[in-house]
DNA sequence: AATAGTCTTGTGATTAAGTCACAGACCTCC
DNA sequence: GGAGGTCTGTGACTTAATCACAAGACTATT
């Protein structure tokens, strides 16, 4: 996948003239990230933004307990906006993030991003776009964990794995650790709660798998 | 207050040339809220941005069981930059948003607003900033909620309140109710550990009313 | 195929938080 | 000085997080 395959996934790219697309193609980096790779860590001073092709990065907040919770991800098609913003506000990171999956991405200089950002509204518009999306998830996330009950966070979290974006899955390749940062708990606690699904038959577990046995089931949690 | 006066606050207002700050005025629409006011609800249309003057906006997050969690305040100087980045994007309110004292702030018409971003500069980077900001703190939250103890939060929470921003004060007004619904917890929760506070000698409490007794042990907690 | 070593999961005990159901205490306003 | 509302206190119970291990499952190696 190279530069232009992955600019074409953005529409304020694809929907450009050809002198701006060329601007584009010569101002961007094409990077590759192996699972595991950090693409930042906390505190990082924010020298560029990062558009992903392909693959997904996970951003997230370390407590110093070893505790983890994700933010969200970043996956094909979506900037990670936390690099946008800090660039455009001159902030170092709040959060790091890592690759899940063998990642693609292209990056712009700080500055090169910010000229299009008030010169082309097209840009403009795809920024506070992403901004304005990221900003009422990060609210909802913390509704979420301040309201809900670990049961049925869990619950939907695996509905939203199992419903794979429109794809339906049956089996999950994932473990109980996975999970516990994913949702920012313990081990323990999720792996009870699986051990309480699986004896109520909505799943069915197995070291790093699960798998769906009946959805109604799970859905009851919701 | 009058509209000049609340726009003068702002940096992009103050620093503006004699014409574009008398098309600022012609714009803005002054608004007064009173304590417990609404000025939005969740799920409200975004039509306005709003930059406050004078007093406080409390924007939160209801649970169904009744529990609220603030997720910031929106202060003299500050716009409620959830309007703001609704407005850009096109979307709703993912939150409600209160006054907690009488409140003077202006108003502009979204499109006027979206016009001014992508003319100016100024104007532009200020919002970038209050969102880089805001995002931040959102994301500092969500960490502090997952990690944190309550009673950490809490001395946290005592500490700032007692600072009252370098103008230290020893008697908070505040029931415990109030508490809780800032920090997203019970009251019972908060009654209990202030208890616990005061058994320390760190804190005295009364109905409505908290004494700083000895500061170094309320740091203890943090 | 036995072994060692890592990764993953299971379990019990303890502490921290949230929930529920009341009981008082305090305050304000007739 | 009652009446009614607003605050706070308390005990019992449930849910989560933490800690300390035990045990199972997989991998690589010999």
């Amino acid at each position: 996948m190279d530069k232009s395959d992955i600019l074409q996934k953005y529409c304020f790219y694809a929907h450009a003239p050809l002198a701006a697309r060329q601007k584009f193609d010569r101002a961007a980096t094409q990077v590759e990230l192996n699972p595991g790779d950090f693409y930042f860590h906390e505190g990082d001073a924010c020298t560029h933004v990062a558009l992903v092709g392909n693959g997904s990065i996970r951003v997230y907040k370390a407590g110093e307990s070893g505790r983890e919770i994700t933010l969200y991800h970043v996956r094909a098609g979506e900037t990670c906006i936390l690099t946008a913003s800090c660039v455009l506000a001159g902030m170092s990171y709040p959060a790091a993030a890592v690759a899940e999956s063998q990642t693609d991405a292209v990056i712009f200089p700080a500055p090169v991003f910010r000229d299009w950002v008030a010169s082309m509204a097209t840009v403009r518009d795809f920024v506070f776009q992403t901004l304005a999306t990221r900003m009422a998830d990060l609210m909802a996330l913390v509704e979420e964990i301040t309201f809900n009950k670990m049961d049925k966070r869990l619950a939907e979290y695996l509905c939203q794995r199992f419903e794979n974006e429109g794809r339906p899955i049956t089996v999950l390749h994932v473990t109980h650790e996975q999970i516990a940062t994913e949702l920012g708990s313990a081990r323990e606690v999720v792996s009870r709660l699986l051990k309480e699904f699986e004896r109520l038959g909505a799943i069915e577990v197995a070291r790093g798998r699960i798998r769906l046995r009946n959805e109604a089931t799970l859905r009851q949690f919701l």
